[in-house]
RNA sequence: GGGAGCAUAGCUCAGUUGGUUUAGAGCAUCUGCCUUACAAGCAGAGGGUCCGCGGUUCGAGCCCGUGUGCUCCCA
């Protein structure tokens, strides 16, 4: 069959991922093997991959289908998370469009829309994964709403609550007053911004006409005053203890109290406060005794509380309050200045800190073996330590977990109410009621189970464990055998939400680690280094961009350009780069396709006594074999690619094959052309993990095979043999050395020259001869030194070599090259000379290091004589 | 405000305990090639005050201090 022009992806990635999958080559069970476990960082159901997830999504397969090809029983378990507050905004929107309100449906019925919605989108980021190439194991996928996951999340907190690490209390909390519900401290994202502060007059209440003026940047929350603090020792207020103020528009009357906490230097020194709307106001409040007044509804409009401007949002009443404010004379002032607000991180609007009443997990306990883990190193972080400051610093200053959402789409908190509001938390419904009569000593009528569900990281942070069915089914053999998991693959950016809360579970509930190296990815930006987002459309569409380009292009693309835990700017050049490789490969394929029925068996060549190319190439590849595996071990991915594609291009297709290619028609002994086919297959072999499609195409296209690559196991290698390599690069210097020549000398590439070395070279040259000739079309080779006719005269890898070719030699030309490299001699021969004639240098420095400075000496210096030979010579 | 990190070729990055020929790679650029696997290619080349300043050392891209610029995290 006639091989195309060019590789064409498309139908090759669909022929291996259907052929891989009907093989079961991905599906895990326990056997005598080590496990190598990966669990995928759940995507959400709402999205599709961007980016981020493709760099992360590669690197797993990668390091996934190494240790498959390396003898472990490789496990990557897919799924996806059902994302709360995320997924319960789509489904009410889609609601929305089709004329249904959320608040009309009973929860029964929402979750009826909100799985069928699962249903139908959850399903792409799934596609994307298998396009991609991933080795997953299918039959494992999870999604954290599972039956089996939603009871190991509510006896999760049944556990914890039981051992006093769950507790419900009033707090100050971030509300997202569109999603309606608390957010986690670390679902707030601070941003600076242009704020205004107001300077407000605050009257006193004898009717003096006296006032103190308070600066503030949230006018709406005036209402909620319910006093005014100044430091005790700020002489200003001294003889005003005991007086009372008004608040401006609602002329309530409040106490003027004194607290340390108040900076008198700061602004007025005086500051109005708010127990329920500012959580340093709130802790005034506790300590004074204040009322708190909660001016403000769930969805962020003005509350009945706020007696003025009720109903109208938050930032339209702070407008109307300003304008109210300075028509009534008491806005003193506006002031613009730099201010940081907190976002919400799912639906984008400005947080309110509000007082709720929720659930937390208190943190100081479970953070400390996490903790300790870390530091040492029983976990380890790549790269490096980079990321380790960042953990531990989070958790010494870990503070308690909200985890209660005020929505439908997620775990119900297992709490039930009796109509006095007396709380059990159990299992289930019928627990709670066994439970109830024996906590209150008598049976509970109707019990009210709690409205909220939980934070969707309460269900994330058990990933590595229920996976395997670790929590709901605990000592399952499954779980037994891959917990705890090999590497976790995730963006530095969920440390805190996930990775660390993962490993305190592991811990908490198994008893040890979750998984034993933490590889972080940097994030991905586009090519002018602005984060990849929705809103900027800057993302591209991983499905098109493998329609383009072919998966394996995707995957190099990414990964070529994504060192170890750096954000990575991505460029389609890269993918373009990756495309070319593809070509490069395929082309390789159909030369050597070319010499198969051109075999001949060479009864001249000793069987024992392979051509240097042949011998050369095995080394190179024994050296790169040693260097990737090192790379793996240092989670350098992106460096062993960059070593293999650099083997693959330049070593394998441009050294290797054009020495071993036979002439046009001609012959192939068919030694070598049986070492070119093994070479090849290990070349594929190598790089399969990082481009398993074109890899697994041209391992079946190079010969018949009965087996398939990405299942072919990694065998031991060798050393490389030094001289042989030191030889190999002698043979590359002088042919790029005499290519050089013939450019700038303007010799035609079908002109052949002859060369002369020094008889002394001889040793060193011999075996290289007919390869020299050959990539230099060169006719002659001559070790008798320089002939009587004018030559190019030139110095490469310290051999001094003559030139000749039938045109006239441009003499000048050859003079200021020559000329050139003496000066440079010359410099580097006086930095060696200084050292060596420096008497400190000679103590303090190891022998080694002056043997070596004595050698550059000597090797400058004979070049050096050489290049004024030939230079007297011209 | 507190903390962490980064700064090396036009761009993206390597550069191991300070010494290995007065700094390496890929991409981009330039020159010459439609050479029989590949022009999405081949052959070759040019390109750097290793951010500034100071220090330690016989010796600094690497260690220390300081300044500048950028990025991230936390409050």
């Amino acid at each position: 069959m006639e091989l195309s022009k060019n590789f064409e992806p498309a139908a090759v990635e669909t022929a291996w991922s259907t052929h891989w999958k009907q093989k079961g080559y991905f599906t895990s069970t326990p056997d005598n093997r080590t496990p190598f476990t990966v669990v995928i960082p759940p995507p959400n159901v709402t999205g599709v991959l961007h980016m981020g997830h493709t760099l992360n999504e590669t690197v797993q397969d990668i390091l996934v289908r190494k240790a498959r090809m390396s003898g472990f029983n490789a496990c990557w378990v897919p799924g996806s998370d059902h994302a709360s507050i995320a997924t319960e905004a789509k489904v009410v929107a889609m609601l929305k469009e089709q004329g249904i309100d959320k608040n009309t449906l009973s929860r029964e019925e929402f979750l009826k829309y909100a799985f069928e919605w699962k249903e139908k989108y959850g399903n792409i980021i799934y596609h994307q994964i298998d396009r991609l190439g991933c080795s997953v194991d299918w039959n494992r996928t999870t999604f954290t709403m599972d039956d089996h996951y939603y009871d190991a999340v509510i006896k999760v907190f049944v556990t914890l609550y039981n051992q006093g690490l769950i507790y419900r209390g009033a707090r100050m909390i971030n509300w997202d007053v569109q999603a309606k519900t608390a957010l986690s401290d670390e679902e707030v994202e601070h941003r600076d911004v242009e704020g205004k502060l107001y300077h407000v007059k605050y009257m006193f209440a004898d009717g003096s006409g006296k006032y103190i003026t308070i600066a503030t940047q949230r006018p709406e929350t005036i209402m909620g005053d319910t006093a005014v603090c100044v430091n005790p020792a700020d002489e200003r207020y001294l003889s005003m203890k005991g007086t009372q103020l008004i608040v401006p528009l609602i002329n309530r009357k409040v106490p003027l109290i004194f607290d340390e906490y108040v900076d008198p230097a700061f602004g007025t020194g005086a500051l109005k406060v708010t127990p329920a709307h500012d959580i340093n106001d709130y802790n005034l409040g506790l300590k004074h005794q204040l009322e708190i007044i909660d001016t403000l509804n769930e969805d962020g409009t003005l509350s009945a509380a706020a007696e003025i401007f009720i109903g109208e949002d938050r930032f339209i009443a702070r407008e109307k309050i300003v304008q109210e404010l300075d028509r009534a004379g008491l806005l003193e002032k506006t002031e613009t200045y730099v201010t940081r607000l907190g976002y919400s991180q799912r639906t984008g609007v400005v947080v309110e800190p509000r007082i709720s009443t929720q659930w937390f997990v208190k943190m100081q306990d479970l953070a400390k073996p996490a903790l300790d883990a870390v530091v040492n190193g029983e976990i380890k972080i790549h790269p490096g330590d980079r990321f380790l400051a960042t953990y531990k610093y989070w958790l010494e200053n870990v503070k308690d977990w909200c985890i209660s959402r005020q929505l439908w789409w997620g775990q119900q908190i297992p709490a039930w109410y009796d109509a006095d509001g007396k709380m059990v938390v159990a299992q289930s419904e019928s627990e709670a009621y066994v439970t109830y009569e024996k906590m209150y000593g008598q049976t509970a009528s109707t019990l009210q189970r709690d409205n909220d569900v939980l934070d969707t990281w309460f269900s994330s942070w058990l990933w590595p464990m229920e996976v395997f069915k670790g929590i709901s089914h605990p000592g399952n053999a499954e779980a037994k055998y891959y917990y705890p998991g090999s590497v976790l693959v995730t963006g530095q950016d969920i440390i805190f939400f996930w990775v660390a809360r993962m490993v305190m579970a592991g811990y908490a509930f198994e008893g040890q680690k979750p998984f034993e190296d933490v590889y972080f990815t940097g994030m991905v930006r586009d090519k002018q280094g602005r984060k990849m987002s929705k809103s900027l459309g800057n993302s591209p569409d991983l499905l098109e961009l493998i329609d383009r380009f072919g998966a394996d292009a995707v995957r190099f693309g990414i990964m070529i350009s994504s060192p170890a835990g750096n954000d990575l700017l991505f460029d389609e050049a890269s993918l373009e780069q990756g495309r070319n490789f593809n070509n490069k490969m395929w082309n390789a394929l159909k030369l050597i396709k070319m010499w198969q029925e051109r075999q001949q068996p060479m009864l001249h060549h000793d069987a024992a006594a392979p051509t240097f190319a042949v011998q050369w190439f095995r080394n190179r590849l024994s050296e790169v074999k040693k260097e990737v595996a090192q790379n793996f071990q240092q989670f350098k991915l992106s460096e062993a690619l960059k070593t293999i594609y650099s083997l693959i291009w330049d070593d394998f297709c441009s050294w290797y094959l054009e020495w071993v290619k036979p002439g046009f028609n001609e012959p192939i002994d068919a030694e070598i052309y049986e070492h070119t086919i093994t070479f090849y297959t290990e070349l594929l072999q190598l790089l399969h993990p990082f481009m398993p499609f074109i890899t697994e195409e041209i391992y079946h296209q190079l010969q018949p095979r009965t087996t398939d690559l990405c299942m072919l196991q990694y065998q031991p290698f060798a050393d490389e043999e030094v001289e042989v390599l030191q030889q190999g690069k002698m043979l590359k210097d002088l042919i790029t050395g005499i290519r050089d020549v013939r450019n700038k000398q303007q010799i035609k590439p079908k002109e052949t020259i002859r060369l002369y070395f020094e008889q002394s070279d001889a040793n060193a040259i011999q075996n290289l001869t007919t390869l020299l000739m050959k990539q230099v079309n060169a006719s002659e080779v001559s070790m008798n030194g320089q002939p009587d006719v004018q030559t190019i005269q030139a110095l490469i890898g310290g051999l001094k070599l003559c030139i000749l070719s039938e045109q006239p030699i441009d003499t000048g030309k050859q003079k200021e090259d020559l000329l050139k490299e003496l000066a440079h001699l010359k410099g580097f021969l006086q930095s060696v000379e200084k050292k060596l004639g420096n008497e400190k240098f000679m103590q303090n420095a190891r022998p080694d290091v002056v043997a070596l400075e004595h050698k550059k000496k000597q090797d400058a210096e004979s070049k050096i004589r050489v290049i004024e030979e030939s230079l007297t010579g011209l």
